[in-house]
DNA sequence: ATGATACATGACCCCACAGTCATGTTCCGC
DNA sequence: GCGGAACATGACTGTGGGGTCATGTATCAT
């Protein structure tokens, strides 16, 4: 029945496996980067994959190119076969399957690196792959099947993805003893007091709390602009600045650390924010043992959340 | 991410079409039909691809070969690529799509040919293949999604598939007006006056009218057996017998004949049969049209039904 | 306009692989 | 235990295609 396709002229697993490769980063430059010879050969494997086909799978009105509609779907079709056939190979060499994981990067430091670090300490024979996408991204690509499961905000979930329950956090104030002795709860006027350091750029938050400051006359005193989590926990570290962090960055950025204080944020600081696990049905029809994967995480996550 | 893996010597589409291929057809010797090199190159092309992900992919205790359960898994994963691929290579072309249907003969010919010829009367654009499989090959076959859509006994279809409202229908007495001009109901006495063709076998049917029979102290009159339904239908035509059909043969297999009496069975001897299209939910979800087809198919049938 | 970025193309080498043919081996049924 | 069915293997060939290099040509930002 598929003889004939299968032996076409311009029709080959590698071509494939780079069309993927392509859909994966984004543009064929992303997936080259900066080897010429890539670049050479994957723009030519997806023109004869095109001529195979008859339809154009790279959007070349305007560059970097994208892949169209139908180049998606092709490399989604070939992803799903890749994984199946993965994942028989490494469960016949008994090594571990791959499972790949999507969040930010805070999320992936602060929860994810440390549950899936815990659970191969216990159960072992996985191998976790860490995608570092921004939400709109994420969302594609659990669509795709190009990230297995991804750690997101509850609103970003769509109605194709299946979920957890969401856990939800609060921002904390991390506040070094040098700096202040007291381990009260944070009051608005502390917005100008302390030497903060903060995200860079209009982020949710940030935006929120310069809106608070105004409304009671007062300027966020922003001394350090960072530009992740990580920075902000490292300034907080120094003792000589002062941060808002989610309160579950006590256990990884400030583990005993006595030097540093969380505390709460009075009422109208508060802030919260809701995370689920999101995955794709079909990834779980295909490749079952991500059902455990999933579980596992989702109790570890659980544990901090 | 699967550059390496689809790069690995020994893993190639051709290898994989020809697993199909063994899949589909049940063993080496049937997927190469005769042809002593098709014989070698699938043994070999198996063999290789054993050797790329170090499983088993024939089952090498008895003769002939099946696959093992690892064997099937990469089988099915790459006809799902397949199709995906085939179907985007036909809407390229604005070609039909390919749609294979399974079923036992009788219904082919009966209610699936017809059905499927008015329905590419009137969308075009699909083009159907049929496949006469008895019924734990077509629930194996739709689970593999080698086939479609079946159309199948109801109290066959596993809870893993999805199916239509059964319908259901009856077995009628088709006589000659030459034998017997009364076209009232039948008795079982005439189970042992009038010359019946019947199938061969033990089939369901034909056990319990012998069992009918044999309570009224009577014997079936069985005069020729036939291997078909359709052998049934013919030997009706000539005149000289009378056969147990079900009622829906009436549309196909006398249409116009004027000399042949369609009969309701008295009470005791009705033997009713419900049927259902069934088919994978995986496979509509790959490939959508798929799901127009199996309603468009589900009116057409209804209608005879 | 003008680099710079992003992709295309042509020419080349070399090897892996599909396919063929002949023959060997293993296993099943009787 | 014997014949035949079913699969394996070894040797060979031609070619498609992966990979590389050098260079060409669009498109984008400024």
């Amino acid at each position: 029945m598929f003889r004939q396709l299968a032996h076409l002229s311009g029709f080959s697993l590698e071509r494939l496996a780079s069309l993927c490769e392509v859909a994966e980063a984004g543009s064929i430059g992303q997936a080259s980067r900066g080897d010429a010879n890539r670049q050479s050969l994957l723009s030519r494997q997806i023109a004869e994959l095109e001529a195979v086909f008859g339809v154009a799978l790279l959007a070349r009105q305007s560059r970097p190119f994208r892949l169209t509609p139908e180049g998606r779907e092709l490399a989604q079709a070939a992803r799903q076969f890749f994984q199946v056939a993965d994942d028989l190979q490494r469960r016949a060499e008994n090594a571990a399957q791959r499972v790949v994981i999507g969040a930010g990067e805070t999320l992936i430091q602060w929860l994810l690196f440390p549950a899936c670090e815990a659970l191969q300490r216990q159960a072992g024979k996985v191998v976790f792959t860490f995608k570092n996408l921004d939400s709109s991204r994420l969302i594609e690509a659990l669509q795709q099947g190009e990230i297995d499961v991804a750690l997101i905000r509850r609103e970003d979930v769509t109605p194709s993805l299946a979920h957890t329950e969401a856990w939800t956090y609060a921002q904390a104030a991390f506040v070094p003893k040098a700096l202040c002795r007291s381990a009260t709860v944070l009051k608005v006027e502390e917005l100008a007091a302390l030497p903060w350091a903060v995200l860079e750029g209009r982020g949710h938050f940030r935006q929120f709390l310069e809106t608070k400051a105004r409304e009671r006359g007062i300027k966020l005193n922003a001394v350090l602009e960072c530009s992740s989590y990580t920075q902000v926990a490292m300034a907080v570290q120094t003792g000589r600045y002062a941060g808002f962090l989610p309160e579950f960055a006590k256990n990884a950025a400030f583990a005993g650390n006595s030097a540093v204080m969380q505390r709460p944020l009075e009422k109208g600081l508060r802030y919260d924010r809701s995370l689920v696990l999101a995955w794709r049905e079909a990834s779980v029809r295909n490749r079952s043992f991500l059902e455990k994967v999933i579980e596992a995480l989702r109790v570890r996550i659980g544990k901090w959340l």
